[in-house]
DNA sequence: CATGAATGAGACTTCATTCAT
DNA sequence: AATGAATGAAGTCTCATTCAT
């Protein structure tokens, strides 16, 4: 099963090698105290062919998070089980706080720094399965609509960062799932939403 | 009760200055693009003078937060005006949002970063505030007591700083005193509060 | 005389592209700023395949000079119309002139670097048709004999990359043809010529 | 008599140490073949140190021209001997060429590259002293005044050049002051001059 | 109290060249 | 004839920290 298809199949696997272990680094120790030595001598290949793949130590960064976004899309978009908006809305942070967790406490540190612009790219995969739930209730009328649905998703969001930040400062030390669902429902829970 | 005249006085306000440049500098670059060279040479004096009062880079980053806390304190501690303890939540949220936009987008974002050990350990001012307000409330039945006062406590941090951060993720580009005031009335105002 | 067609042709075609592609960037950014990469980027060929016609980065630019003496050999040597030997010399270095404009400032400032041995090792052929006038000139009384033939070819020479030179220092602002043509006629108009 | 006055001396000695070390270096090898570890190697430094005094590699490079240039200028300006104008010219560039050959054949090479601008660089010490020399020729009718006495210092040194050039390409094999001599003759016994 | 010269480890990045396919 | 993945030495520069004065 290991049948190589040549070269290029190689090449990929040596990025992914790559890949991974900068994953892992970054998540063991933090970006900046990983060096792109490290991440090669990890993955076994030379600092040369780590910039063979990546243009710059941030590039691998940058990777990861777009790949955990698309992770997230495919994973999460058509796979919630629960009825009403308000739970599926509980249900999407539960998800959402599964998998920040899956990225690792150090990942996710790292992640979490306001000049992260990516936060706020609008369009993103996870903003806009939010705000098709969103606007699902409020058209069969269990969500308010004193709000608008962009509003509320980014309001939703900005609670669930809330709760990973709180997450990150204390080191992991607390049940990010079981906070994360509390939050939201006290939230998706007040007479205002 | 030596009156700060001479050495005494003259150390004094070395180290404020010091002080003061190095805050005005990494709010504006951030505490990892400023150097000790940068913050000396703002300040007047040589490197050496820096490590004098300042056993290190990051000790005066931590000072930053020592002074704000104790600002905090003085300042907001005994002047609320607000009757019930759920208003005096918000009223206090206010304030923390007031400070916080007093302290200048750059300079907050570089402390809410998860590394920042520092809202953990220190800043027990504000928690202590607020925690006894809550202990008002729940006293005279305005509060749930299904969570105990320092875990309502944390949660409103929690939420609070979601708001922060998200403030800094939009590069300050959203009226912070507004979305705390909103949003912690929305958490305030759940049943489950 | 082997038709050049399939594998011959397409091998030349190939060697001949790259070469283009490397003169023309280097011309562009100079030899040092451009990498092989980009070179054979340009080309449409892999690194590997420059390294094939190539044995190292220099060639190619060995090659550049190579050719041109072989055009300026070509071009110049049976076609001056002056009658008189100095005035042979004259449009002999406008030629030069010409022949170094064409060529682009970039590339010319590139050759005109003082470890460029080429300027000694090669362009005989330059050397060998100004001798030839020269000779001819001393023969029939029109130049010193004060001066070897090669004497007075070095000499002239000299003159004539001190105007390319000073035309580079100036990046090509300033009419190399008219100038060339002044500060030889100078030269070959003195008494000891 | 090794008496310091200080820290203050001591810094200048090491500056100027580095410098010598640099200069040396690069006269012996080329700017690009010697890297800032040796110059530091060579002085007795850390690599930290060079960069404490000179802000990049290049500057030293810099350093070198500037210092040069301010020595011609002290020694030459005003110890001419030669009495009429092209013969104070002559003199000039023979201590033009003694001045070139003084700081050695690796050294002049480096400098003599199109990209330095410091070339054409108006107002330069040693432009200024052609140029009063050809006025004060011209004001005496010994000087044509067909051309302006910039103009003339300009293709003057433009020839001077040349014949540095021409010394570089042949590395020193031949004798700079004398083929200086016979071509600056050359030019100013010229019926256009 | 204050200085600032000196350190040196270490970071990121580039690129000519090779070689298995 | 052609590919392009892989190499790794080498280079420039930064900066927190120390210490003799």
């Amino acid at each position: 099963m290991t049948k190589l298809t040549g070269r290029a199949k190689q090449a990929e696997m040596t990025k992914n090698r790559i890949y991974e272990c900068g994953v892992s680094l970054i998540g063991k120790y933090g970006f900046d105290q990983v060096t792109v030595e490290q991440i090669a001598l990890e993955a076994g290949v030379s600092v040369g062919t780590y910039y063979y793949y990546f243009k710059s130590k941030f590039e691998l960064f940058s990777e990861i998070f777009n790949r955990g976004d698309e992770y997230f899309l495919a994973e999460v978009a058509d796979n919630l089980i629960a009825n009403s908006a308000p739970e599926q809305i509980v249900e999407f942070f539960e998800k959402y706080a599964d998998f920040t967790y899956a990225n690792g406490i150090e990942m996710v540190k790292k992640l979490y720094t306001s000049d992260n612009k990516m936060f706020i790219t609008k369009g993103r995969a996870m903003q806009n399965i939010l705000q098709t739930i969103i606007e699902k209730g409020q058209a069969n009328g269990q969500i308010t609509t004193t709000m608008s649905s962009m509003e509320l998703t980014n309001m939703l969001f900005l609670v669930g960062r809330g709760v990973v930040f709180d997450w990150c400062l204390r080191d992991g030390d607390m049940n990010l799932r079981e906070k994360m669902r509390k939050v939201i429902i006290i939230v998706t829970t007040s007479h205002l939403f």
